[in-house]
DNA sequence: TTGTAAGCGTTATCAG
DNA sequence: CTGATAACGCTTACAA
């Protein structure tokens, strides 16, 4: 800037004024900042600027994975909305371990963020702690609780496997089974949904845990595994993605069961392919752009000072009716 | 870390050290800092030491979409080796106007990163001389060009289109149709497998430009095009990607029309779900994460001063011959 | 409208 | 092994 201020004949906090509000320099000085900028390729120094000013214009986003659409959707939308905002999203994936989100954390703290968004509800202590220490808006996506480190932006996933397993049930469906990924919003839908279908009818659903990252493949596994260890003859299948429903419609298919009539499948998510798979996915419904733009409105509340008078934020979810269930 | 210092009895100098390379500091020492950081809770200020060390730790890199697993993949990857080296992420959507991108750029170099990752090799003037300018290792994505601004990983998008014309004309189709997204390296191939195609059999294959995001439902779409727009009749459609394709097999069976025997479908990239599409589906397999890891491969040499005796890297691609042409 | 001075929290350099 | 001192390139007072 320095040099800029020289080439321009004003001082180097002139340059700096004219870059950071143009207005408190006069029309001439600007002009000639600005020729001298062009002409030199001057990049200001935004690690400079963040570290005497205490704003980073730096917004931390941890999520388990980016190539889950799950995730990318909704980083997406809330990115989206902080870049118009001139916010900067430094991203990082956590994975599922806790211990690797705490390092990840700390990591994202040193570069001094101005705020974190965190994917789920369960973090470790030291986590929290350091959290709540480094005194910057927190948001937790895609679950609720009663006591957020700061805000969260979610539904109960508790209630979505209760509303699936009424959905079951009303449809005279006696026989269930649940395959999963094994990630720990999902198992908590998966158990609520056995506890609801067994006061319901009586039964207890039949389980696959994949223990992978869902995908068709693992899908189409999920049912031969079904058919072949648990024996499974019929029933409501219900999957924690998507991904993994369009799976078992795919292995349905191939194995000629017919869909609705002999399986029906749920899937989780509501993603862009549920209406156009054939037979479309019957599916719980979770607007994922909403998620990160609210999570991103409620961050830039905190920011700018605003009050906020519930700092939870449920977006529920819809049960979609099409074919497959 | 002046008040750490003050806590463990040494300077703040020391604590630097203790943190930056413990095997500078005495055992003891060492011992005290660490109590004193555990108890305050201190989180050192990156922003500070990449001012001075003029080295940030930080990777910049731009994408034209998170959500599309063919990016995101790619990421993934770089992620995981830089990560496993100690750097960070800073990541952009640049959607695909050139404008955009060249805006980001500018906001990224103003962090001072280490190096930068852009995707494609069609930038801007200017932002190919402020690059050029940042002194920063920079490669190139998903393309290959004997002029890259430093280093390019990728794979030849007219061969590719050659070689999906070669097949086509090899297996007997004598009717083609083109259906894309818009991208511009998905028009590249395009064009090149039309040029080989009329070479080949003296006929012009069809076309549907979608001109939006790869999705099922736009492959589905993309079909019913076809059909009613262009009165295709048969023959191999090439998709510029693998959803694409797997919309073009679900409306084709929606229609009950026979995959391979009266249209064939080649998509692009082996996702995952490709292998287990019902028929399985034919593609131009790309290694996404060797893309990413040999970015960051390459990135890394520069950073530490290796030498790079050729920084074109060709990656290629492999016709994978599967069901459904 | 512009300039001067101070300082943000580190690392690099040199000395002890 | 440890410490003092000087930057790094900006923004924020405060003064002119």
């Amino acid at each position: 800037m320095a040099a800029i201020g020289r080439l321009a004949g004003v001082s180097q906090v002139t340059v700096s004024r004219a870059l950071s509000d143009p207005s408190k320099v006069s029309a001439d000085t600007l002009r000639r900042i600005r020729e001298a900028i062009d002409q030199t390729g001057f990049v200001p120094n935004a690690l400079a600027g963040a570290l005497v000013s205490r704003k980073s214009r730096l917004i931390s986003a941890l999520v388990p994975s980016i190539t889950s659409i799950v995730y990318s959707a909704m980083v997406q939308a809330f990115g989206e909305r902080m870049r118009a905002k001139g916010y900067q999203i430094l991203l990082s994936e956590t994975g599922s371990a806790p211990e690797d989100e705490e390092d990840a954390i700390m990591l994202h703290l040193s570069r001094r963020p101005d705020a974190m968004m965190l994917t789920g509800i369960h973090h470790s202590p030291k986590a929290r702690k350091v959290l709540l220490g480094a005194g910057i808006p927190v948001v937790e996506l895609w679950d609720v609780t009663e006591s957020p480190i700061d805000l969260c932006v979610g539904f109960s996933h508790g209630a979505a496997g209760r509303a699936a397993a009424d959905f079951a049930a009303d449809a005279g469906y006696r026989r269930a089974a649940l395959v999963h990924a094994g990630d720990e919003r999902a198992l908590r839908r998966k158990d609520a949904f056995a506890e609801r279908f067994r006061q319901r009818t009586g039964q207890d659903p039949a389980e696959i845990n994949l223990n992978a990252p869902a995908s068709l493949g693992q899908g189409r596994l999920a049912l031969s595994r079904l058919i072949e260890e648990t024996g499974f003859g019929g029933g409501l299948i219900f999957c924690s993605s998507d991904l993994l429903a369009h799976g078992v419609v795919t292995e349905a298919q191939a194995r000629g069961l017919r869909i609705p009539q002999e399986i029906g499948v749920l899937g989780f998510g509501d993603q862009e392919f549920a209406a156009h798979v054939e037979p479309a996915l019957t599916t719980l419904s979770v607007d994922r752009e909403a998620l990160g733009r609210q999570a991103a409105e409620a961050l830039l509340c905190r920011i700018e000072g605003e009050p906020i008078d519930r700092p939870i934020f449920d977006l529920g979810f819809k049960l979609v009716r099409r074919d497959s269930a």
